[in-house]
DNA sequence: TGTCGGTTTGCATAGGTTTGCGCAAATTGG
DNA sequence: CCAATTTGCGCAAACCTATGCAAACCGACA
């Protein structure tokens, strides 16, 4: 199994021609035996293949992609790293990308160049497939998007109107669902914190959210904009406690920001959660359940959501392009003791 | 600079023959003008270079990897993705690559098969270097990263006695730094929360904690396995408070674990930081500085330390072998409230 | 004007694979 | 046992660019 010390100096790559050779056959052989049901014997396959084992030999990937256009990659273009669900998501798609024989590429705006000149560098690598984590993209993304002959999907994102696939959690039914859980819950003065201006996201569960306070009677609730980072949360915090009539619960549009509004409350504010307010987030990443602050939040199934992108990209497989869908999965309410009675 | 709407129906790649035709050139002169320091004549390099933008032409990595072996990318591998440090590092590369017009392409080991494994299929994609933040390579693996036909470097790790060069913070400065500080505050019993059990980091840092305490004339102190996991710091300390003396001070080998710690001490032994036990981390992640933990932790400069595993990549830019290097990149201890006096 | 040194340019090949096409072999049915 | 299919295999083209080599070009100097 291990690539045998053969008389090449420094381990040049071992050809196609190469196993060839060795198993006496031709190089289109050796490509049919790598090439899922492709007509070859089941004999001269099995020789192939073991030669190419004792070669420690596999197909380069580069010269494979430069024809079928297909290179076993995935585009992955993120920007905000620094929220850790996102490296959660980033784990997840590459662990379920690995177990396919696939490899996940990330592109990261530099400091200066915008998210849009990413997907023609993208493209350039003849990905397979595209998924977009970051900001909305702007009109001119969008067209790029439309038109890319790739597979590109929205991930936790959504845009109206376009003709993009998206994946998420369904966020409006999300903020509903809290909203209710207060209500039901006794709570009188919900507040919320939102993300970054217009996030899609935040933006649906801040609707979901208002809306269910509005269909139990109470007015709409007093907002501040939290910049999706656990220090705008604390600010929201302490602008939150300013207020004349002092919120009696918080819902943050991501966990990280809930952090941050539950480390303002205590640290700053000296109050007690939840004995003095409450504080919902939205995410469930791993620091939400850590005693400290056991938060209750909206749990967003990230498996389900990478493998719903992943049936998305991998449902044009065959060239054909599929009309693009929107999935929204489900999500759960986890209930800690940020909100304990 | 917008690709054009040019007759090809759904954005088929513009070749260096289109653009050649374009300018009136040869395909050899797009090429040129495209190759740094290559032999071209101002005026011929801005007619192709406007000929170009024109049509949205950039030259096609795959193909150009396949002749150059050089794909414009960096193999990042990683398996724990968990520890908050990691997604930091993985950023801060993607970052100064991006700023390069390099990508970062990351493998992560899939359910069964491990590292070694990876390493042949990321030289199979032509990356142009590999850095390797997982666990302690074996021996096998040492092997294949000396023979590797582009530079490899380990992150966060060294190996003894091979010759692979590796990047790192000086954690037996560090480790020691910490015990001098913990031994000057008048700490009399402190203790260790190791990570894995063979991890050339946590090794390192208990080196020098137990030196440090050593030569104040203090014993070895009292050690537990944390897994390197917030969970495991939680553990660690719960079994900590059972020792007949309890320790005053604990010093964790990372900072996840020295949450969890502190999670631990608080929640489920009842008991004050700093005012009943000290406690220490390594790495300083984000969480660290959060109000609720205010951890005093050795800060690693990850930003240094990625500007050098790069300097290093890019050292044998030429092809020539550069020897392999070993660089430690000093920390710095950050005072935090888990220390207050 | 002829020659010479240096810079540019184009031609042709390499790099490793996939795949259409034609032909030989194997399989099937009558 | 023969004709009609199906199947398996090798040849060669294609994918897109980089680069050694030789030709062409340019200005300059004798």
């Amino acid at each position: 199994m291990k690539p045998p010390k053969n008389g090449k100096s420094k381990m040049e790559r071992t050809t196609a021609a190469d196993v060839a050779r060795a198993a006496g056959v031709s190089i289109s052989a050796v490509s049919r035996a790598f090439t899922p049901n492709a007509s070859i014997a089941k004999q001269t396959k099995s020789r192939v293949m073991q030669a190419a084992t004792a070669l420690g030999y596999q197909p380069n990937p580069l010269a494979r992609g430069l024809i079928t256009r297909r290179s076993g990659m995935i585009a992955l273009l993120m920007s905000e790293v620094t929220n850790p669900f996102y490296p959660a998501v980033l784990e997840t798609f590459a662990r379920a990308l690995s177990s396919r024989g696939k490899r996940v590429m990330l592109f990261t705006p530099g400091e200066d160049e915008p998210l849009e000149a990413l997907l023609p560098q993208a493209l350039g690598y003849g990905v397979e497939g595209v998924v977009i984590t970051s900001a909305r993209p702007t009109a001119e993304m969008t067209a790029a998007c439309e038109s890319a002959p790739v597979p590109v999907v929205l991930f936790n994102r959504t845009v109206e109107g376009a003709a993009i696939s998206a994946v998420g959690c369904d966020n409006e039914a999300g903020g509903r669902k809290i909203a209710d859980f207060l209500v039901e819950s006794g709570r009188k003065r919900p507040a919320f914190v939102a993300g970054l201006a217009g996030a899609s996201t935040s933006l649906y569960r801040e609707r979901g959210f208002t809306a269910g306070l509005t269909a139990a009677g109470l007015p709409a609730p007093p907002r501040r904009l939290g910049d999706f980072t656990f220090e705008g949360g604390l600010r929201a915090a302490e602008e939150l406690l300013d207020l004349k009539e002092r919120p009696d619960a918080i819902f943050a549009a991501n966990d990280i920001m809930a952090l941050g509004v539950l480390d303002g409350l205590r640290r700053v504010g000296g109050l007690r959660v939840p004995e003095d307010v409450w504080v919902v987030g939205f995410d469930d990443i791993a620091a939400a359940a850590w005693p400290s602050f056991s938060l209750t939040t909206f749990r967003q199934p990230i498996n389900r959501m990478v493998a719903e992108t992943l049936r998305i990209l991998e449902s044009s497989d065959d060239g054909a392009p599929v009309p693009p869908s929107t999935v929204l999965v489900p999500g759960r309410l986890i209930e800690r003791n940020s909100t304990a009675g």
